[in-house]
DNA sequence: GTGTTGACCACAG
DNA sequence: GCTGTGGCCAACA
């Protein structure tokens, strides 16, 4: 079965344990390629995001209908290597008091990654 | 097939 | 600390 660039990244976000955050570099290196500027463009047009904004482009990758993955997928629990939330389609502030209910520590907009940083 | 863009990374200055 | 530059790979026009 031949799964998208797309797919695959959601894939390995789902198995990404709550409360903890994994990378666009950790998670491209899973997928057996250095693609993170791919992931983060996978992320960025991601149609299983809950919090997706209005900016909606044609999703036609996946059938946004029947959204098999929903909020499975922790688009919140991806950030840039450094520990930076980077970027995030609906706010980081969204991003940062999700992380922190889960229990991810975030000092002055910074996640920890020896702590909380997920390796697959 | 070519060129642009992207929620990026690493390095240089 | 910042900006600029080059590079990576995938999706899209």
């Amino acid at each position: 079965m031949k799964k998208s660039f797309n797919e695959r990244c959601y894939d390995l976000l789902r198995k990404v344990p709550k409360g903890k955050v994994t990378t666009y570099k950790e998670l491209a290196h899973a997928l057996n390629t250095g693609a993170y500027r791919a992931v983060g463009n996978a992320m960025r047009r991601n149609p299983y995001s809950f919090l997706r904004p209005v900016k909606s482009k044609k999703n036609q990758d996946f059938p946004v209908n029947k959204n098999p993955y929903a909020p499975e997928v922790p688009c919140h629990r991806v950030v840039n290597a450094d520990g930076r939330l980077g970027g995030f389609a609906s706010g980081l502030p969204k991003k940062i008091a999700m992380l922190k209910k889960e229990g991810v520590e975030i000092v002055n907009d910074k996640i920890d990654l020896n702590k909380f940083g997920h390796r697959f």
